[in-house]
DNA sequence: GTGAAAGCGCTAACAA
DNA sequence: TTGTTAGCGCTTTCAC
C-alpha cells in the first residue's frame, strides 16, 4: 500500500540507511546514488512518514505558531502572519501547528511543554507581545527549542523580522507637519508592546525634529482596540486647543477616532486629519479612506518562518532580517485649512 | 526523561496492553485496574507520543480545517472558525493542522491525499465553500477520512453545523419592510456559495410574503467583497427609482454599499438604510454601525469539529446541529421618512 | 479481563 | 562512501 524507505532502497539497490541519508540532504552520498535515489522516490512517489521520522530521529519537522490569546492585535494580522509562515513551511516541506496562548494567567507555559514533550516541536513562530515575554523564552531554551520572531523588541541575538517601526511612524508624523498641521495627538497602543514604543517614539522625534513641542495632553493612552481609540479620541475632543491631527498607533484605533469624529459632527479631514498603522483591509474601506503605513504581514511571517528553517536545517545561522514599510497616503489626511 | 506507557504499566504492576487500553478508553478493562493506571498517568504526568501512536496504530489523532485561499470568505470568519475548532480539539485531545487549498486550479486534490498519506489525518472540518466540492467529496470519501461541514448545501446525511440563513435574510429583509421600506435592493454574494443563495431566498421569500414585488433591477450580483459591493451600488444608485434600502448578502459588500453612499453624498440611514449579514467587528465600527445578523463563527466552529470527533471516537454517528441566530438591529436602518 | 510477541517506518550509533 | 543492527513508543494480533 504505502511506499516505504525500505521498498526505495530495494528498488535502486542500495541499503535503506542510504536512501534515508540522501532523504536528510545529508553530503556524504556520492551524487551518482544521490541522483538514483532521488528518481526512484519521485518515480515510486515516495513520500516519508513524519510519524516514522518523529519516533526515531531528533527531528519532527514541525514548527508552531504561537500566539496571544489576550492582547491579540486585530485578527486578520495574525491570519496573514499564519499564511506567511504556511507559505514557508510548505516550501521546505515542513508542518505547521497552531497555538493560541493565554498570556495573562499561569498555563501558557505548560503548553509549551505540551508542544515539547507530545509533538516534540522543532522550532516555534513568536508573534508580538510574545516575542518578549522572558519567560516563554528562557522555556524555551530549557527544551533547546529554536525560534523566530516577529517584530521583537529586543534586536540582538535574535532570529527573526522587523520593520523599523518608529521611522515610519515618523513620516507619518512629518507628512502631517507638512500639510501645516501643529496640533498633533498621538493615541498610543498597550504600554509594553514594542509597536507602541517604537510608533510612539516616531511621533515624538518628528514634532522635535521640527520643533515643536511634545505636549503629554495630547498623547493617550489605548490599548490597538476599536474602543480604546473611541475613548480616546473623546478625551482628546473635549481639550480646549483641540489637536487638528491624530495619529492613532493602529488603523483600528484610529477607526474609533474617525467614528467619534462623525458621532460629534467633525468632518474629517476638513476638521481633523487622522492617521493609522498597519494598512489592514479596513484602511481602505473606511470613509475617508485612512492614511497609515503598510506592514508586510504575510511576507513578514513568511520570512520569520523561513529565517526559523534556515537554522534548523543547519543551512546558515538565521538572521533578524528587516522589511521596508510603505507610507499609504488617502483621503483621511488633508491640508490644514488657512 | 520521558515517562513511556511502559512506565506507566511497570508502575501500576500491569502490561503495556493494559495501559494502552486504558488510555484508548477501550471497556474491556476492570475498574479498578482502570482507576490505578489512570491515577499513574496522572502521578507521572504521563503524556502519550502521538509520533508512535500514530506509526503503530490506525488513527493519529490529527484532524484539519480545510479552507479556500481564493474564495475566502472575509478572514476573520475563517480565523473565528479556527478557534473554535481549536478549542473542541484540545478538549478531546486532538491535534488541528490547517490547510488552505486553492479550488480553481488542480492542485488541491493532490494536497488532500498528502495529508491522508503523510499524516494520516483521522478527519477533517469543511469551511464554505469546499462543504460542497463533489470532487473533495468523493476523494476524502476514497480515502476513508470522516468530515463534518460548516454551512453545507446539502443537509441531508451530513454531520456539522449550521444556521437557518433564509430565515434570518428574511426577518431582516421583513424589519426594513416593517420600517416603511418598499423599495428594498438585494446585492448577492458568489454565485455558488449556499450563503448566497439562502440569503437571497429570504430576501425574495420575505417580499413575497409582504405582498411587494421581487425587481430583478433590484438584485445585482457580488462576490462578498467590499469592492464588489461598491461596484453593487453605484449600479443601484443609477437607477431611475433608487432603493430606499440595501441588503447586502455580507458585512463587507455592506460596507462598500456604505461607502458609495458617502461617495455621492447620500446619508445612511436618513437617504439610505443598508443592511448586512455576519456580524463581523466591522458591523459595529462602521459609521453608523451596521444592521446585521449574528453568525457565531467561533461556537459554529467548535461544534462542527465536536461533532467530528464524536464521530471519531466512536459515540455515536456526529449529527448536523443547528445554531441559532441573532438579529442586531443598529443605526444603519431607519424608518422611511413620510 | 489480561498479557506476550511482533512490528509500524524510520534514524542512531556503530562498523566496514 | 555505504551498510548493519538496534530500537524510538506505541498498537496489533493472538493467546490465555
Amino acid at each position: 500500500m504505502r511506499v516505504r524507505l525500505e521498498d526505495v532502497a530495494r528498488a535502486t539497490g542500495v541499503s535503506p540507511k542510504t536512501v534515508s541519508r540522501v532523504l536528510n540532504e545529508e553530503p556524504s552520498v556520492k551524487e551518482a546514488t544521490r541522483q538514483k535515489v532521488l528518481a526512484a522516490m519521485e518515480s515510486m512517489n515516495y513520500r516519508p512518514s513524519p510519524a516514522a521520522r518523529g519516533l526515531a530521529g531528533s527531528r519532527s519537522f514541525l514548527v508552531a505558531m504561537l500566539y496571544d490569546n489576550n492582547d491579540n492585535p486585530a485578527s486578520t494580522y495574525l491570519a496573514e502572519i499564519q499564511d506567511g509562515v504556511l507559505d514557508a513551511c510548505e516550501a521546505h516541506r515542513y508542518s505547521m501547528m497552531v497555538c493560541p496562548l493565554r498570556m495573562r494567567g499561569q498555563d501558557f507555559l505548560h503548553r509549551i511543554d505540551a508542544l515539547v514533550t507530545d509533538h516534540h516541536i522543532d522550532g516555534v513562530v513568536l508573534t508580538p507581545p510574545l516575542t518578549d515575554n522572558r519567560k516563554l523564552l528562557a522555556r524555551l531554551q530549557e527544551h533547546g527549542v529554536a525560534h523566530a520572531c516577529i517584530s521583537p523588541v529586543r534586536r540582538k541575538d535574535v532570529v527573526g523580522v522587523y520593520m523599523d517601526e518608529q521611522k515610519a511612524a515618523g513620516d507619518l508624523v512629518t507628512h502631517l507637519i507638512g500639510l501645516g498641521h501643529q496640533r498633533i495627538a498621538h493615541v498610543v497602543g498597550i504600554a509594553d508592546h514594542g509597536a507602541s514604543r517604537w510608533r510612539q517614539a516616531g511621533y515624538k522625534a518628528a514634532l522635535t525634529a521640527a520643533g515643536l513641542a511634545v505636549d503629554p495632553s495630547y498623547i493617550v493612552q489605548g490599548e490597538f482596540t476599536f474602543g480604546s481609540g473611541v475613548v480616546a479620541a473623546r478625551q482628546l475632543f473635549t481639550l480646549k486647543h483641540r489637536p487638528t491631527a491624530i495619529f492613532a498607533a493602529n488603523d483600528d484605533m484610529a477607526a474609533g477616532v474617525m467614528w467619534t469624529a462623525n458621532e460629534i459632527g467633525l468632518k474629517v479631514p476638513r476638521d481633523l486629519s487622522v492617521c493609522g498603522f498597519d494598512d489592514t483591509p479596513m484602511a481602505t474601506q473606511l470613509w475617508p479612506s485612512l492614511t497609515t503605513v503598510r506592514q508586510p504581514s504575510r511576507e513578514m511571517g513568511r520570512l520569520a518562518a523561513q529565517q526559523l528553517l534556515e537554522q534548523l536545517r543547519g543551512r546558515g545561522e538565521g538572521r533578524l532580517v528587516q522589511i521596508p514599510y510603505e507610507l499609504q497616503l488617502r483621503a483621511s489626511t488633508a491640508a490644514l485649512p488657512g
